[in-house]
DNA sequence: TGAAATTAGTTGACTTGGAAAGAAAATTCA
DNA sequence: TGAATTTTCTTTCCAAGTCAACTAATTTCA
């Protein structure tokens, strides 16, 4: 079933990267229309799960090293989806809000995901899709 | 007992990319004693299996577009671990064969890698490392 | 208190990756 | 045959990521 000619297969790494290049691909694809990245996508998710995140947490949960979020943030400010506010109780601190724009632009975004999502449970049956996903967060 | 307190953590595709992440980023640091970069081993991993392969069967195994493949080559190559040889049958296709350094030099990275699978092995118990390696490829 | 150390975020230099165009060989078919 | 098309790989140009250094705010503790 699978084409396993290949010497990696059995390497947990490279299955992982082949899968994730799989999916990272169609998804940027299904994107793409809305003019943005999937990292881009997790971090308007972030702030709209509501808690005030500074930059350190928010790279953390979107999955980015502090400088790639530093200036993937400035893009998406001169694109108006966010903007940065200083933390009352700690200058250094930014808050990052999601502006009308952007939180509507999330929301077409999430609905897009949210197929994809579908379709990627579609290639398991019953419980599978479930079972994977707690496997992997076993790993991170 | 996972720490989920993130709004993406239902998304496959995001427990997919967090599990990469993590792994890509140990792996890398094993591999950096070695100056070499996990899509080079994987390179030479697939150069090794026997097969002569053409750069575009081989963009395909080590997951790369072909033009990031032309470009590690091209590193590779001034690194000396591997030579372009170009195919007799067709002349347009590039043979891509291991230097002895090169096979040298991977013998050593596969037996880091060769860890970091065991390493990673027992976060599961009994099965489930196998049992994720087939789910990840229904993806790919 | 206030100098030293730590923490948060950004910037700069450099490396790598992607999309699209290009070059060269092979194939198609009128 | 040979012009048009297709295939294979590379190059170019630009976007994005990394590491290390930097700035500024906060905390530590002598």
């Amino acid at each position: 079933m699978t084409t396993e000619l290949n010497p990696l297969g059995n390497h947990l790494s490279y299955a992982l990267a082949a899968a994730h290049r799989s999916v990272t691909q169609s998804l940027t694809v299904r994107l793409k229309k809305h003019g943005i990245h999937i990292e881009a996508w997790r971090v308007m998710e972030c702030l709209d799960a509501g808690t005030r995140l500074s930059m350190g947490e928010l790279a953390k949960q979107a999955l980015l090293n502090p400088p790639a979020l530093s200036k993937l943030v400035d893009r998406m400010v001169s694109d108006g989806l966010v903007h940065r506010q200083i933390a009352t109780a700690d200058q250094r601190q930014i808050n990052l809000l999601l502006t009308n724009l952007g939180r509507r632009r999330m929301l077409q975004v999430r609905r897009d995901v949210e197929d994809e999502d579908r379709a990627l449970a579609q290639k398991f049956d019953t419980t599978d899709g479930a079972l994977l996903i707690q496997l992997l967060s076993q790993l991170s």
